[in-house]
RNA sequence: CGGAGUGUAGCGCAGUCUGGUAGCGCACCUGGUUUGGGACCAGGGGGUCGAAGGUUCGAGUCCUUUCACUCCGACCA
């Protein structure tokens, strides 16, 4: 392609708003065009990187034995409601009414519809298993999208859903599925990890994501130093802290603190390690139909509350602060909360490090007053779940090693479903005994345009772009120093079509710009490798240059083409 | 949702306090000089000043309403 040719606007500066690389280095690029919060136009360049990053994604799938559809964008959002996601899922879905004032939804994933495809299509398990996927538009409407194409409304998506008989074969093509997505990161040159994760909207068990590391990244992964465990702060688990100092050993009693209101003041005012005091975190919980609660999480001093721990343990859809006026209401004081003395019908949960703590401090439930010398004894009936925020330096459980966090970027989650979708919408198969069954299910996703906010992320410099080589726009830049140059213009020309003849995908800057202006470009486009054309023509040599730097040489004309030939 | 802020040429901004001809840089067009690190000279095009209403002889500027966008927050018992 002629560079003159091409819509490629470059910018010198980027909207004020783009403050990660990837989002000013896309925009100043060329690559991409803002047209709304969170919505993006792809131009020439992005739209070349973007079928790029899809023909990987598309290659791996396909060879992994999974089969391509494509999917309505606009679902009726009956299939919403049957699945139970309608209200689950909140406001990132986008609803509207046709002109019948009939329900739809735009698709933000597709389980509900590809369900239903199967189960229309599928009856014996003769045709199981089964592998379908489809790379298409997704419409979240987010709370902030920002970062570019990394948090957008909309977006492109692969996502993929197998269909099993039972529980073995979902879970070998589960394996499948996590060798293949590493396979597409890699051929994308991304440094990754695999944690284990919280399934969160999409429901299921035992998912994994897979994270592209960058200090951008908008999640926090905690990682062992030591063996290969690595999973979301929402779900990573570490072995239970063991505190060295001593406890508060004191008979119950009720001890007046006055004014004594966080865990700071507290530790400080009894002269304890916080683990031995019990925190107090009040939620609302937000559920179906418009229920609601307030809830109270119980857990140590020294820990800290995850929320999504948190908003499993109750199978709730969301959890909002609430300010102590509110508590007031139901007879609470803010700062001196405990789990003794409540008012009835509070709702409380408690960290499984509280089972049976004893010698605990604790709030009252009265105002300037706390309790010493608590042993908690907990019934059955009272929620124990793990609630709380692995924290850096605590133990692997996997092999004790030391944790540390790390910041990744989601680009792909890989959930086993099981029959979470099948049994609701009752698509079902008859098996070998002619026994109708629901199918066990897996589903996979890839954020496609996210990649590209991905790959950018890790690998940029402070003058633009490096792609890697799957996903770069062109395999070479041929660079003409001066086109009006007839010896100049004529061998790049030759050189280009050269190129072209091996099949090397070549773009070439014939503009009638001075060299500086086409060598920054060229850096903010960010192609692998760039061929230099200019005064040394005349001694039959051009330069090769890497856009990362680590080549930079004269060559002989006459080898130029042999020689990309090898490295592109 | 809570708090803060911003809307003026394609992009980045000034002008708003104190009402009086719509500005600057980049980009764009024409001509010329230039051609190894975002050139220079001369000329030129481009604006419902986010939208609606009001005050005024006169509104980008003052008042009211509204829309859009951005940033920050969501660990406090």
């Amino acid at each position: 392609m002629k560079f003159s040719n091409l819509l490629i606007p470059t910018l010198k500066e980027a909207p004020n708003d783009a403050t990660l690389p990837s989002h000013i280095y896309l925009i100043r690029g060329g690559f991409i065009q803002g047209v709304g919060s969170g919505l993006y136009n792809f131009l020439p360049l992005g739209k070349m990187v973007l079928d790029r990053v899809k023909n990987v994604v598309k290659e791996e799938l396909d060879n992994a034995g999974a089969q391509e559809v494509s999917l309505g964008f606009v679902t009726p959002a009956s299939l919403w409601v049957e699945s139970g996601r309608f209200e689950k899922y909140g406001k990132e879905l986008l609803r509207f009414k046709d002109r019948k004032e009939n329900d739809f939804v735009l698709g933000p994933t597709h389980e509900e519809m590809m369900v239903n495809l199967v189960k229309q299509t599928v009856k014996s398990y003769k045709q199981l298993p089964l592998n379908l996927y489809q790379i298409n538009l997704k419409f979240r409407d987010e709370i902030r999208p920002r970062f570019g194409l990394m948090r957008g409304r909309e977006f492109l998506m692969k996502d993929g859903y197998s269909f099993h008989a039972n529980e073995e074969d979902m879970k070998r093509e589960f394996a499948l599925m996590e060798e293949t997505y590493k396979r597409i990161f890699t051929r994308l040159g991304l440094d990754f990890r695999v944690v284990e994760a919280d399934s969160g909207a999409i429901g299921g068990t035992g998912s994994k994501e897979f994270m592209v590391l960058a200090d951008s990244g908008e999640d926090t992964i905690v990682v062992c130093k030591n063996c290969k465990y690595g999973a979301n702060i929402e779900a990573a688990k570490s072995m239970p802290y063991v505190c060295k100092d001593e406890p508060p050993v004191a008979a119950f009693a009720k001890f007046s603190t006055p004014n004594i209101k966080t865990i700071d003041e507290l530790s400080s005012f009894f002269k304890v390690n916080p683990y031995y005091i019990i925190k107090t975190v009040a939620k609302k919980a937000l559920y179906d139909e418009g229920k609601e609660e307030i809830v109270l999480f119980f857990l140590r001093g020294s820990d800290e509350l995850q929320e999504t721990k948190a908003l499993n343990s109750l199978n709730a859809n969301d959890l909002i602060d609430i300010n102590s006026d509110e508590l007031e209401q139901i007879g609470l004081e803010a700062g001196f909360l405990g789990p003794l003395n409540l008012p009835n019908n509070i709702k409380t949960v408690f960290d499984n490090s509280l089972n049976s703590a004893t010698n605990m401090i604790c709030g009252a439930n009265e105002k300037d007053y706390h309790y010493v010398g608590v042993d908690l004894k907990l019934d059955k009936d009272t929620i124990i779940d793990d609630i709380i925020s692995v924290k850096e330096g605590d133990k692997c459980i996997h092999c004790g090693g030391s944790l540390y966090y790390t910041k990744g970027i989601e680009v792909g989650h890989i959930f086993q479903l099981g029959t979470r979708y099948s049994e609701p919408l009752r698509a079902e198969f008859l098996d070998e005994n002619g026994k109708s069954k629901p199918f066990v299910m897996g589903t996979y996703g890839i954020g496609v345009s996210r990649l590209l906010a991905a790959i950018i992320e890790q690998h940029h410099d402070e003058k633009g772009c490096i792609w890697t080589k799957e996903s770069s726009p062109f395999d070479i830049c041929v660079i003409v120093s001066n086109i009006k140059d007839e010896k100049q213009s004529e061998i790049a020309f030759k050189i280009y079509n050269g190129l072209k003849e091996k099949n090397i995908n070549a773009l070439i800057d014939d503009r009638n710009e001075r060299f500086g202006f086409k060598m920054k470009d060229y850096e903010l486009i960010g192609i692998p490798y760039a061929v230099i054309i200019g005064k040394k023509v005349e001694e039959g040599i051009v330069e090769l240059i890497s856009r990362d730097g680590q080549v930079a040489r004269e060559v002989n004309i006459s080898n130029i083409i042999e020689m990309v030939a090898d490295i592109v």
